[in-house]
DNA sequence: ATTAAGTTCAAACGATCGTTTAAATACAAG
DNA sequence: CTTGTATTTAAACGATCGTTTGAACTTAAT
């Protein structure tokens, strides 16, 4: 039994899985639909049936395990963005299109990634000084690596800009996925 | 000086205008950009150069507190809502792009309602239970008035099915203006 | 000067926060 | 079984949370 008092999982995931899994589902579902200042240790551990400490053991602390469950779903995605991109086949100004679908389709067009995209939409609402150490961890690779293929479409423009409008074109993405309509 | 310790005040509003005002201008502030989970009473009362007995005093609670925020930037939005309702002349079914059109104007297309711009993407991104009761309590009013005329538009149709499509205008709307790009 | 209502103050309330500790338990290897 | 490592446990840590208290202070009318 959880070490703090008698109540009942109310969650859907309590029995089958490993300790860590049991976390990582805990948090993302609470931290979706409460965001990071509403989901608490005690929270996150009642519904996944786990000690406290086992957050800290396992993950550090809170911050770590919100960076663990970010990275559990995200990594996937961006490997299959990579996969996209390296498929592209020049760096001319028509390319732009093939580029910009190839960051976007793993996320917002398959349909298998719709925990992805309410988790993505949570994000990024979330007050900046506590998720933006963890976007940049998460994405600061595949998003450089998306600017240089776009700058290399435009070598006559500044690269700051075409970084600008990129983070545009990813917080207009998920803005759009926010509502949980799904 | 507050009570609490000798933080300098960090906002723009320390000194000119009434407690009341002080109050609500940073409740507002932080609240749009830490979400009220995030936003802490010293924290307001901080920024508001005021003690923090001062929110119970004049507000009774840190919710009563926002509720007084939000039904200062939305009462003014409200009365012009109904105003350019009252304005629609009949209830066809060609009047529904006027009646939406009424209630999207004097947020959406408002140059001097960015706050309330940004006061209402953060709403609508909150947690369910922290917020709905403040929303039902400001809008309630003003929403059914407006399901009201485009049901009467749409004689034939089934209401709650029009409460629907309405609360997805709405929905849409606010989730548009969330970002501060203002 | 005195009264009374309105407001601000320092201080504390119990509750909950994230985190840590050390003992208890589970479990595989020798 | 014994040893050693990995994990879970109950309990507590200090900090901060929203809220409340009662006294001090301001203000205006008598």
């Amino acid at each position: 039994m959880s070490g703090n008092s008698a109540r009942k999982p109310r969650g859907v995931s309590c029995e089958t899985k490993d300790t860590q899994a049991r976390l990582l589902n805990a948090a993302e579902a609470l931290f979706i639909d409460a965001g990071y200042a509403g989901m608490s240790a005690r929270g996150i551990a009642d519904r996944a049936c786990v000690n406290i400490a086992a957050m800290g053991y396992h993950f550090g602390s809170k911050q770590g395990l919100l960076e663990a469950v970010l990275i559990r779903r995200i990594a996937p995605i961006n490997t299959s963005r990579r996969l996209r991109l390296a498929a592209v086949p020049e760096r001319r100004a028509e390319s732009i299109r093939a580029i910009l679908h190839a960051f976007l389709w793993p996320v917002f067009f398959n349909e298998h990634e719709a925990p992805a995209r309410r988790l993505m939409g949570r994000v990024m609402t979330e007050p900046a000084d506590v998720v933006e150490p963890l976007l940049n961890f998460v994405f600061s690779d595949v998003i450089e690596q998306f600017v240089v293929a776009a700058a290399a479409c435009f070598p006559e423009q500044d690269r700051a800009l075409i970084a600008q409008k990129f983070s545009f074109v990813v917080g207009a993405l998920n803005l759009t996925v926010l509502r949980p309509s799904e």
